[in-house]
DNA sequence: GCCAGATCATCCGAATCCAGACGATCCGAA
DNA sequence: TTCGGATCGTCTGGATTCGGATGATCTGGC
């Protein structure tokens, strides 16, 4: 999913202005921190065969065992309900889900994840925790804490905010 | 740029379980949050006629007046060289940016916001710095800047860490 | 001066993404 | 029951994106 080539800013002489290097404000700060958590991530993540982010957040979405819709997953990971078809596909084929069938309503499938799924995404999950402790280095818990809660504030806010008054 | 389609979540019942609704970590949450910023952000942009984030994460970048060649724009926006190629044409097209020509190296263009660009930008300013401000609604400013500066850092990191030591 | 290698913007073709359409299925009303 | 509209997953065609190649230009060594 990435938005710029990777391969360009792997040269000898590292980049000093990259991302996030001018005015900064809140919206950009954002995409420049998502993107670099993301180029990190990455190596990991093709390193056990998984391709993109978008593999990993349908993994971690699953992982949690709540019964989803594949629509309700395409909400939840913020992927293209379209775009999530063949990102299951790939999935299914490395038998890390499979797409179960819902007794109740016969036109929806329930993706749900393996054992082997299971375990490449702990395998993923424990790379991913090194890099964002890495990323949080030196930031004491408090901060930590309140800088996940803002996060999420922002992600859930409108969601709230357009619940019919 | 949307990683999902946006209208199917603008229906009559709102989404309760949307982006971060799975466990939250750092990596998830920086990027639902950052979709959330644009989904809002793009109705202001669409708006004035700027096609999606990149349009005006360019024009944020031209708007510091610094010289930039059009590799290091793509660099500093984390948009891919050749798609900023067709975004400048766009925005050329539309008179907010020009392509000037360095007189001490032929083979640079270096792209720059015109009067007309920092106008339609300036609105749109307002417009984000509103978004913004709504996002952070009852955080206060020590909070804020704890905020930003994390996100900041998280974004510069590895920069500084790949510098050859 | 001249040549080899590097660098910049651009172009091209293959891969990917997404809006709309479609078939299957469900639900509520008549 | 039957029918119309809504919803789910999938498919398809057109647009977008990205890796690699190309031409123009620069730079350093000879």
């Amino acid at each position: 999913m990435g938005t710029f080539r990777r391969d360009d800013a792997v040269g000898e002489e590292v980049e000093l202005a990259l991302c996030g290097a001018f005015p900064a404000d809140l919206t950009v700060l954002l995409h420049a921190a998502a993107e670099r958590m993301t180029v990190e991530l990455d190596v990991a993540a093709v390193a056990m065969g998984l391709k993109d982010v978008r593999d990993w957040l349908v993994l971690a979405a699953l992982d949690d065992g709540r019964q989803r819709t594949q629509l309700e997953l395409s909400r939840v990971v913020c992927v293209d309900k379209t775009t999530l078809i063949s990102v299951l596909d790939r999935l299914e084929k490395q038998d890390l889900v499979v797409r179960t069938a819902d007794p109740s309503d016969r036109r929806v499938r329930i993706p749900q994840i393996t054992d082997t799924g299971r375990d490449v995404y702990a395998t993923f999950a424990t790379a991913r925790d090194a890099a964002e402790a890495a990323a949080l280095q030196g930031v004491d818990q408090a901060e930590r804490e309140l800088l996940l809660s803002l996060l999420a504030r922002i992600a859930d806010r409108q969601a709230a905010a357009l619940v019919p008054s």
